[in-house]
DNA sequence: AGGTCGACCTGGCAGC
DNA sequence: TGCTGCCAGGTCGACC
């Protein structure tokens, strides 16, 4: 589910409320969302430790634990972390993490494609593996961006979504950067020009920036760490807008599949 | 090595 | 009221 901005917010919420605590209890509810251990391995690793630090990098929230390695967290399409005082389970909760502080963590998963993984250090998760700048760090810059899409093949659209490329950029995200910079998301990366490159990578800045300011998008199932909905769905340019007509030029918004996945784009003003 | 595709899951919704 | 098919914020491993 969730991209860059929604689990930004999620960890800026988090951190306000669980640095400090400490994990008492953990109920797996469903095994499946566990990686690399039993649930109750994974309970007994994580019961007692106190969390230091809420972090994130590319999509993935990243729990520090005092002196207990690190709890790692792929939230995938569906995966929610609600964080309440109260107790109130759903049928999408899958892990319940009872804290020090009487709150309780429910992640939720309606599809169970998201994982957990308690690990000692993060080279353990396959996904910090040759992962990409951070988009909204100084380390990303058009420099950075232009050396990773050289002599790339494959259209622009679908290696932004590569998180070797660049961390953190999802379906939705791609389509809306690739607008604002209008740039044809059919374009082989390798005919990208040196302006086309400083275009994207201001795209990619500015999107993602103003997405976090209204913490994320919800298009279904999203929601922030209080169990709310993101603002950012009211500044959505082309994403599922099929149909509709582009805010630029007027010209109806298309719908193409690239690597089976929908990208929609305006084919007038994007070349 | 780079590029593409299926698999992993559940549920909402449109169309008949 | 079904039923069917399509669609969904992601990642990984298996192929060519």
């Amino acid at each position: 589910m969730p991209e860059l901005p929604e689990v930004e917010t999620i960890r800026r919420d988090l951190a306000d409320r669980i640095v400090g605590a400490r994990i008492e209890e953990v109920e797996v509810l469903d095994r499946r969302v566990i990686r690399g251990q039993t649930p109750d391995q994974f309970a007994a690793g994580l019961r007692g430790a106190r969390i230091q630090a809420v972090e994130r990098r590319g999509k993935a929230l990243i729990l520090v634990l005092e002196d207990r390695g690190f709890l790692v967290v792929q939230l995938m399409m569906t995966g929610q972390m609600i964080f309440r005082a109260d107790s109130a389970p759903e049928k999408a909760s899958k892990i319940i993490f009872t804290l020090s502080n009487q709150g309780r963590i429910y992640y939720n998963d309606q599809r169970l494609f998201g994982r957990l993984q308690a690990v000692r250090v993060l080279a353990e998760v396959g996904y910090f593996r040759d992962i990409g700048p951070e988009p909204l760090s100084l380390e990303f810059t058009p420099q950075a961006l232009q050396e990773r899409l050289a002599g790339r093949r494959t259209p622009i659209k679908p290696l932004l979504l590569d998180h070797r490329v660049v961390a953190g950029i999802g379906n939705i995200y791609a389509s809306e950067i690739l607008y604002a910079s209008r740039i044809d998301p059919r374009r082989a990366a390798l005919t990208l020009v040196p302006r086309d490159v400083r275009a994207l990578h201001a795209a990619v800045v500015a999107v993602l920036s103003e997405a976090v300011a209204l913490r994320g998008t919800s298009m279904r199932d999203y929601r922030d760490a209080q169990g709310e909905k993101g603002l950012f769905k009211t500044r959505i340019k082309v994403y599922a807008r099929e149909g509709e007509t582009c805010p630029r030029c007027r010209t109806g918004i298309e719908r193409i599949i690239q690597n089976q996945r929908s990208t929609f784009f305006c084919p007038r003003c994007q070349r």
